[in-house]
DNA sequence: CTTTCCCGTCAACACATGTTCACTAAAAAA
DNA sequence: TTTTTTAGTGAACATGTGTTGACGGGAAAG
């Protein structure tokens, strides 16, 4: 046994219960409101706490907020990094980055559905840091694509408009997706489908990119 | 006189009160929190007439929130039809339509904070209504580019996945125009000329779309 | 051992919220 | 005109909220 756990009223908690007080939060946002819509009772309660234990680990609920951003920040940076160490661009790269990016998706539902929320409805504090983060995914992915030898003729501008053409795209599907009820397979599959293709045809419709006449 | 406006304490305010708690709300909206962190009182308070005035015109909050998704989308779909009566599909029309769906989001930032704001973290009744409502104008834009002539090689299905692209995009870079100061020009310019050369991107990229191998 | 400190509890507060009810003045209908 | 309907007010309620303070048990440090 390793924490005593009679599980019944039992007082200390030993330090898991910041971890019951996030999660409780998560789960509101995930299944009821914007974060700020929660209340910090409501939060406690759902943790299985008394109202003042809550000042023990944060000091109100916006801290709460910028520490479960974190905490999705992480996620997202590691599905990332696992997307970007696919392999060079060959036609099978494409369906493997998306099926991998959407499996993520699928499995921290939770992180992605607060971000998505919190992008729009947060604090300005919290959308300045979301936006912040999306923009520097948006560079790694142009740098990625100046790597593509079929991409290699493209400036440094055009291939940031690129990145953030996919980025946007991406952002869109994703929460379409996570309107989806978790058991619909179909549907699922078919927000893939139109990834692929959507992106299938940003990556190879640039190709076509020549100097044209108008603006600057 | 129109209205004998002494302003001051009058009681019968002639059925501009509801507008009042319309616009209150909608301010709030725009400038605070979502409409679900809107109180009831806060709204009546910032509309200038006492709590118990608001059930002389709505049943509850989220009657009101409908009534102003309603109004939100008489804006956006007049929008639609300015930008749909443009010309056929020369080199200078994207900009022109460009042009004329921006000037329109500045025109009436509430309207689209408001939609924006709703369409992530209103309630499941809200964010249904508005993705419906997209998604109807995701198939007037596939409708409007079966008739360009140099997309006439293009099927239905692909058309609509264009369509798709197209939305999302825009959708992502109102966002982004949005959360603009309003004063800010240049950035506001920026967004333009980005979103021009998305589109462009989308719209003649496509030409290179050709029957190809993997995928159903 | 003793001391310290972490961390959860309980009681209590001042205040904001949604909603009710009875009241009344102006506008509209008769 | 009189009557009725519309649309504002004020007092009052039960309930939910953030936050304070003093208390105490158990774990860790001395």
């Amino acid at each position: 046994m390793t924490t005593e756990s009679t599980s019944r009223s039992r007082k200390p908690k030993r330090g898991q219960t910041r971890e019951a007080l996030m999660s409780a939060a998560l789960e509101l946002v995930v299944k009821k409101a914007p974060f700020s819509a929660l209340s910090l009772r409501e939060v406690t309660k759902k943790a299985g706490v008394v109202p003042t234990a809550f000042y023990r680990h944060f000091p109100d609920m916006s801290a709460l907020g910028l520490t479960l951003l974190d905490e999705s920040f992480r996620t997202l940076r590691q599905m990332m990094r696992q997307v970007r160490q696919q392999e060079l661009p060959n036609e099978r790269m494409l369906r493997g980055s998306v099926e991998t990016y959407f499996t993520y998706v699928r499995n921290n539902r939770a992180h992605f559905l607060f971000v998505s929320k919190e992008l729009a409805s947060g604090t300005p504090t919290m959308r300045n840091a979301i936006r912040r983060e999306i923009r520097m995914f948006t560079n790694e992915l142009a740098m990625d694509m100046a790597r593509f030898p079929f991409l290699n003729h493209i400036n440094a501008e055009d291939l940031q408009m690129m990145a953030g053409l996919v980025v946007n795209n991406v952002t869109a599907l994703t929460q379409e997706m996570l309107e989806l009820e978790e058991i619909d397979e179909t549907g699922q599959q078919e927000v893939l489908i139109t990834a692929e293709k959507q992106l299938r045809l940003i990556y190879f419709g640039v190709g076509m990119w020549r100097s044209d006449k108008s603006h600057s």
